[in-house]
Parts: C-alpha cells; sequence; structure tokens
DNA sequence: AAGGCCTATAAC
DNA sequence: TTCGGTTATAGGCCTT
C-alpha cells in the first residue's frame, strides 16, 4: 500500500493511492496508527521538511519515497541537471506551470516549514510521473534500487540527526584542556596555543600571526626562504627555528577552531552530538552536512564517544570498499576472486612484483588517476593482468575528457561539464581541462557505487535492529549502532548480514566479498 | 558590515 | 611535463 502524505500548519492531507485524500487534525497519531496497521510506503515531497516532526513525536517509518530526492536522481540520469528538483517544481512541469526555482540557503527547510504552500502539490500524479520516467531507465530494477536506497537514507539521516552520536561534553572539555590549556575567555588564545604563536613569532624575530599565510610567506622571505605556500607538508621541507612550534601550532589550531569548545556549545545538547546529515548532499551520493562538521571529526577526539551505562557502540567499516566494488562492477575475474579475500591488496601483491604496497598504489592509482611515482609502471601491470577493471575504469575517464556523462552502477549519473569547462576544453589549456574532467569521472563511478553500497547497507541494517538499538553514526563506509550490552551480538549479525544482502542486491551473484566487521567497545577509540 | 574568494586541514 | 577523488569549516583578506 502507498499513501501520499502533505503535512501543514494544522495537521495534514493522507492520499492512499486510488482512494479519496482526507484531512487529518493529528497527523503524527494518524501515520502511527497505519504504519502500526498497514506499513505503507509514504510519498512525501522531501524527508527534511515532513519527517523531523513525525520523529518528535516518536513516530518512525519503515519506508518512503522522497519525491525531492527521486527528481533529482531522475533530472540527472534525464541529462536535465541543475533543474528545480523540488516536488512543486515538478509539479508545475507537468501542469505546464511556471516553475519555481530551489530553495536554497541554510534554512531553506526550515522556512518552508512555516510557509503555507503557495499551491496544492498533485503528489499522486508527481510520484506516477516518477515511476513512468524510472520505468524508462535502461534498468529500471537498478535504478528502482537506488530511489529506495536513497529514500531510505533520507529516513536514517534525521533519525540520526534526532538521536545523536553519544558524546561526553566531560571527556571532550578534558581534551581540549590538556591539548590546548584550559578554555579561554572569550576573544583569547588558549594559553598552550598562545604559547606557540609567541614561540613562532620569536624564531621570526618580530610578531607574525600564525594564521595568516602571507603574513608567514613574508616572514620566511625576510629570513631568506621563499615558501610556495604555508602548507605543512611544504613546511616540513623549511629549515628554520619557526617551523616546529608552526606546524604544531596549526594542528592544534584546527581542533581549537573545528571542533573546540564553541563546536561543542553548538552542537552537543544533553550527552548527544546532533548534527545535520544531508543524505545525497553530494554529486556521488556520499552524504553532507549542514553543520556540526560530524564527517570530519579528528580522530584523537574519538574519546569523547562513549556509550551509555550498560550500552555499547557496535562500530563496523567496510574494508577496501572501492577496489571490491570496483570488481563486481568491472566483471573482472581476477580482480574479483582477489576481492573474495579478507584483505584485497594482501591478495594482489603477487600480481605486482610480491609488494601489498604496489597493488594498494596501482588501485588506488586506477580509482583516483594517480599518476604520480610509480603509478605508471604499476598500472601497466593492472592492465595486463586485470583488463576489465582496467578498461572499466579508463573507459569513465574517457568519457569525461570527452565530455559525455557516466553512471553509477545503479544509475546515480554525474553532473554535466560546465559552459566554463566547454570553453577551456577548446583553448590552449583544454588538455589539461579534459584531464581533470576524466579524472572526476574515473572516480566517480567507483566512488557513487560505493555510496549506494553503503547506503543499501545501511537501509538493511536499519530494518534489522532488535528496539532499541540505534543507528548513530554513518561516514561513508562506517556504521556505528548504539545498543544495550545484551544485544551486541545480535547488532554484530545484522551488520554482516547487512553487508551480505547488499552485495547481493546489488551485484547478484558474485565472488566478490565486501565484509563488515563489527566490534563492540564502550569508547569510539578503541574501535581500531 | 557583509559577502565572496583563498588557503589550510579534518574526514572518507 | 606533474598534476589522486569527494567534501565542511574557519580565519584571513579583499571588495562592495
Amino acid at each position: 500500500m502507498r499513501i501520499a502524505l502533505a503535512a501543514d500548519a494544522h495537521g495534514g492531507t493522507l492520499w492512499p493511492l486510488g482512494e479519496e485524500a482526507r484531512r487529518v487534525g493529528d497527523l503524527a497519531r494518524a501515520v502511527h496508527d497505519l504504519e502500526r496497521d498497514v506499513r505503507p510506503r509514504w510519498i512525501w515531497a522531501d524527508t527534511r521538511a515532513v519527517y523531523p516532526a513525525l520523529i518528535e513525536r516518536d513516530v518512525r517509518v519503515a519506508r518512503c519515497h522522497d519525491l525531492t530526492l527521486t527528481e533529482s536522481l531522475l533530472l540527472a540520469y534525464e541529462g536535465r541537471y541543475g533543474e528545480p528538483r523540488s516536488a512543486q517544481a515538478a509539479h508545475a512541469r507537468l501542469r505546464g506551470l511556471p516553475v519555481p526555482a530551489d530553495e536554497t540557503g541554510p534554512h531553506a527547510v526550515q522556512d518552508t516549514l512555516f510557509e503555507p504552500e503557495p499551491v496544492e502539490i498533485d503528489l499522486a500524479a508527481v510520484y506516477a510521473d516518477q515511476l513512468r520516467r524510472v520505468a524508462a531507465t535502461e534498468d529500471p530494477a537498478r535504478f528502482r534500487l537506488l530511489v529506495a536506497a536513497e529514500s531510505a537514507g533520507a529516513l536514517v539521516a534525521a533519525e540520526m540527526g534526532h538521536d545523536g552520536m553519544p558524546w561526553r561534553e566531560d571527556l571532550h572539555d578534558q581534551l581540549l584542556s590538556e591539548l590546548l590549556g584550559p578554555k579561554p575567555v572569550r576573544g583569547m588564545r588558549p594559553a598552550k596555543l598562545q604559547a606557540l604563536a609567541d614561540q613562532v613569532g620569536a624564531a621570526f624575530g618580530t610578531a607574525v600571526n600564525p594564521d595568516s599565510p602571507q603574513q608567514l610567506v613574508k616572514a620566511f622571505k625576510m629570513a631568506g626562504l621563499t615558501v610556495t605556500s604555508t602548507r605543512s607538508h611544504v613546511l616540513k621541507q623549511v629549515d628554520h627555528p619557526a617551523v616546529g612550534p608552526l606546524l604544531a601550532y596549526k594542528e592544534l589550531a584546527r581542533l581549537y577552531s573545528s571542533h573546540g569548545w564553541a563546536w561543542a556549545q553548538q552542537w552537543v545538547r544533553g550527552h548527544r552530538l546532533r548534527p545535520e546529515y544531508v543524505a545525497g548532499g553530494v554529486v556521488s551520493g556520499r552524504w553532507a552536512t549542514s553543520g556540526g562538521g560530524a564527517l570530519q571529526i579528528p580522530k584523537v577526539m574519538r574519546r569523547a564517544v562513549v556509550a551509555d551505562e550498560g550500552w555499547r557502540l557496535v562500530v563496523a567499516d567496510a574494508a577496501q570498499l572501492e577496489p571490491r566494488v570496483l570488481a563486481a562492477m568491472a566483471g573482472d575475474r581476477g580482480l574479483a576472486r582477489a576481492a573474495g579475500e579478507i584483505d584485497l591488496y594482501a591478495a594482489l601483491a603477487q600480481a605486482f612484483g610480491g609488494a601489498r604496497e604496489n597493488a594498494k598504489i596501482a588501485m588506488l592509482s586506477a580509482m583516483y588517476g594517480g599518476t604520480s611515482g610509480d603509478a605508471a609502471k604499476l598500472l601497466a601491470v593492472m592492465r595486463q593482468r586485470f583488463p576489465l577493471a582496467y578498461a572499466f575504469v579508463e573507459d569513465a575517464a574517457k568519457a569525461g575528457e570527452d565530455g559525455r556523462l557516466v553512471r553509477s552502477w545503479l544509475g546515480r549519473t554525474c553532473p554535466p561539464p560546465s559552459a566554463h569547462w566547454l570553453k577551456l576544453v577548446s583553448g590552449p589549456e583544454g588538455g589539461r581541462a579534459a584531464r581533470d574532467r576524466g579524472r572526476f569521472t574515473r572516480n566517480f563511478v567507483v566512488q557513487a557505487t560505493a555510496a549506494e553500497w553503503a547506503l543499501t547497507l545501511m537501509a538493511l541494517l536499519r530494518g534489522l535492529l532488535p528496539a532499541p538499538a540505534r543507528l548513530v553514526f554513518f561516514q561513508h563506509d562506517e556504521v556505528m549502532v548504539h545498543c544495550p550490552e545484551d544485544l551486541v551480538n545480535e547488532v554484530s549479525a545484522g551488520v554482516s548480514r547487512a553487508a551480505e544482502e547488499a552485495t547481493r542486491l546489488l551485484f547478484g551473484e558474485t565472488p566478490v566479498r565486501i565484509p563488515m566487521e563489527a566490534v563492540a567497545v564502550a569508547c569510539y577509540a578503541d574501535a581500531k
């Protein structure tokens, strides 16, 4: 059963497909009852606008179809990248009405919540149109899976944003104090940071703001040293007494400004980090965050992520996900056989002269377009030993260089070349621009497919988790579940099973394995 | 004062 | 001949 749903200021409208629409005063109550009785697939305009209010009322749904995310996938597939993707825009296109631009900006979703819809959107008609367009894709079964996974991802993102990841404010403060000195008063640098800044100044013989690349370059110049930038790896080559304290400063300043006290004040409440995840926020299908920086948490801060009393964190990541995905996509039997092993690179080592490191460089260069060091030599070996995998990424690169589109395994489509690129590519620097886009499309097919595998895994795992276990973190190829201690085994088994099912759902019968070993820990820092 | 671009670095 | 992809965030610095 499928039910379209629209929220408004006074409740909402439910529209079981093929039946009359009916208004309800208490939307959350109605959704709860229907979810309990019939478990429909909910069709709604935008999960980010609709679902948080339901979660707030403790109502969760198993399945949905997000019209905005689906429209976005379809427009890209159809070569119409950039057209407005909201359900309202899709509706307007169907009816021949003026198409409203998408809301943009940090508060777009919240703003629309409090504004009445300017026009009534025929959700069922938009949905039917999308199903028709999905059926017209080259492989409708795959695209349907993509739509389902993307929509499920939106549910998970909203739920994780609500539940939050366990975060001990006291341990975070303790960690910051150890590294930086006590929390400073507003406008002051923490003591250890100031001491390092003073050392840098002393080494130059004049006060320099270590946060200013311009001042640093000038100061080095006065000391008779020319630096092309003030990046850490450049400074490491420079012999000057300021370099030591400067590198230390940079590392700590990063922690302070990006994940320091101000950050915690804004994003941590009641022992939970609650960032805002954006499913489908990256062209490759990876998630983004629009606040909270949850996908860039420095590793040292994992010490602050601690399970509640009597609970555990079950942490699992898919090791070597991208080369495994490539092996499955390309149907390269030799690579797929190696991808049946726990350590793919070790299994490949023999083909690359015995060194595991060489195998790794070869694979990464193939997927990222790397050319430095021994890459060229190793890629030649790869071409010979794993011709299908090699050809797969080469074809993707060639398509990008030619200005064509590439797609992931399930049909996510890369953006078309920009007008700027088209101009560049026919000019004197055209070769460079073409190669740049080739690297992008080469990586896109792998990264996007890895992302949809991870999305599928998460959708499956969400359905397998026993209450009250909760998904609390997801970072590209890694998931974290927070659960009572006595559920650890069940949750770990769920993770492995979800990984196996995700692999089979995407790739069918294949020797490739994408193992996910879960570990249960009290503290995230102990997971690796 | 606000906004856009640049540089730098965190994650995968 | 150099020259690996996707991001978020913050501070400096320049323009308006």
